[in-house]
RNA sequence: GGGUAGGUGCCCGAGUGGCUAAAGGGAGCAGACUGUAAAUCUGCCGUCUAACGACUACGAUGGUUCGAAUCCGUCCCUGCCCA
């Protein structure tokens, strides 16, 4: 029965699948789906399921969206479901606590945001979008006992993180239960052929399978795990629990190259795989290739202008001390005292802090560095504090 | 419903009447150094004050005490066990 896949399928399968796993049978069970809609000529129906509570995109969905992008410049479709039923119950993978609601203009002026950072890599034009409030909210009491018999609680408790914390003793609420659920019903709902996802997403997306063969598909679909990346700090994952590390897609330039750069050596592999058509090249000087890491990555959501200005920046500043070209002006109507101007200007966050960045040297004004705390700013200058804070001064 | 263990600063986590703005770690910030906003080392790390010091803080609230994160009452929240 097992039908003869075709070598251009199993060729196109081994590009796409590069980087991901897929469940089941890897570049077999792509390389079939593939053939099957190339031969009834009907496009793949790719899904990926957005959170509309978290609106900013960050490096780590890139890895996800590039993947798309891949598949729609196969003739694929890609159908992005909007999460306004299940933005209700939270994300519970992890810490995150219980959300409010969030009204239905929330959630279109999200996915608003949302789409306009895909459109950097994705063609939202050609994508069918969707949003599964449509047939979640308007389910029944009934309707959700069918789906919710589809499984029972030891299915559910194998998903990793339930059973984490349930072995930690952390709180799983039984609305969280039903967010895998929800999820998997939106297979259904769209029919689709596979579900794209973070490798955190592998039960959500096999609940998919599952789901739909509960609702009669006799060919459900392919789950597609792509690799979560790590942050900044080559540790945790990239993600807007640890904001400190993560690398927003329409962060300004000028910190979307330093914060590349800040990445450990160790990690510029992975990001390079990951995140850029670019090799890795482990013979050249590590920061020259973090640098062209930066640049290129820089230059994919900023274009090349605005990425050659964030490398001569990050060049001055940075590696040169020198002082940024295009400095803000504050202008300033009478003298001011120092740890007042750095407050005001965010550059600490309390006069204490104000206080201890003169104490350690860190606030210059012309280049001299300023050592004593009540000292008044009276004419124009430039201001820094740390090594990234400057501020011109006017009167 | 009963029993039991908990709720500490941005996070984790010590602390069981004064020496506690509260150990330690992480994160953050600064300085030095460097091949980078890597790594490493050092310092800082509640708010206000030039400073003395004052205020705020240990789930909530009300007490006891010269004095409470620490003791007591009530309430809220969470885990586990039993029913």
């Amino acid at each position: 029965m097992s039908e003869k896949i075709e070598e251009i399928y199993i060729e196109q399968a081994t590009r796409l699948i590069e980087g991901a796993e897929v469940i089941p049978n890897g570049v077999m069970g792509l390389a079939k789906k593939l053939q099957k809609s190339a031969k009834t000529s009907v496009p793949l129906r790719v899904k990926l399921g957005l959170d509309p509570t978290r609106p900013d995109l960050h490096l780590g969905h890139s890895v996800v969206m590039r993947k798309l992008k891949q598949f729609q410049d196969l003739g694929h479709k890609i159908v992005l479901i909007v999460g306004g039923a299940t933005a209700m119950v939270g994300d519970p993978s992890g810490k995150s606590e219980t959300r409010p609601a969030l009204s239905k203009e929330e959630v279109a002026q999200n996915a608003k945001t949302y789409f306009e950072q895909m459109s950097r890599v994705v063609d939202i034009q050609n994508a069918e979008v969707v949003n599964n409030a449509d047939w979640l909210h308007s389910m029944s009491f009934v309707d959700m006992l069918k789906l919710t018999s589809g499984v029972t609680v030891a299915q559910i408790m194998t998903r990793d993180d339930f059973a984490k914390r349930y072995k930690e003793g952390l709180p799983i609420s039984v609305v969280e239960f039903f967010y895998p659920l929800m999820q998997a019903y939106d297979s259904v709902e769209i029919k689709a052929d596979i579900e794209l996802g973070g490798t955190d997403q592998r039960f959500n997306l096999l609940m998919g399978r599952d789901i739909q063969t509960y609702y009669g598909s006799d060919d459900p679909q392919l789950a597609m795990l792509l690799p979560l990346i790590e942050g900044t700090d080559g540790i945790v994952k990239m993600s807007k629990t640890y904001p400190e590390h993560c690398i927003s897609i329409n962060e300004n330039p000028k910190n979307m190259y330093g914060k590349l750069m800040s990445i450990p050596d160790e990690l510029m592999p992975r990001y390079y795989q990951l995140l850029t058509d670019l090799k890795f090249n482990s013979e050249n000087n590590p920061r020259d290739e973090k640098m062209r890491l930066a640049y290129e990555i820089t230059k994919m959501y900023n274009g090349e202008e605005a990425a050659t200005a964030a490398q001569n920046d990050f060049v001055n500043v940075v590696q040169n001390k020198g002082i940024p070209s295009d400095l803000k002006e504050t202008r300033l109507g009478a003298p001011t005292p120092v740890l007042d101007l750095l407050v005001q200007l965010g550059f600490s966050a309390s006069k204490g802090e104000a206080k201890r960045l003169v104490a350690q040297g860190a606030v210059k004004f012309e280049g001299e560095k300023i050592s004593d705390i009540s000292v008044m700013v009276s004419q124009n200058g430039v201001l820094q504090a740390g090594k990234r804070n400057y501020a011109k001064i006017v009167f």
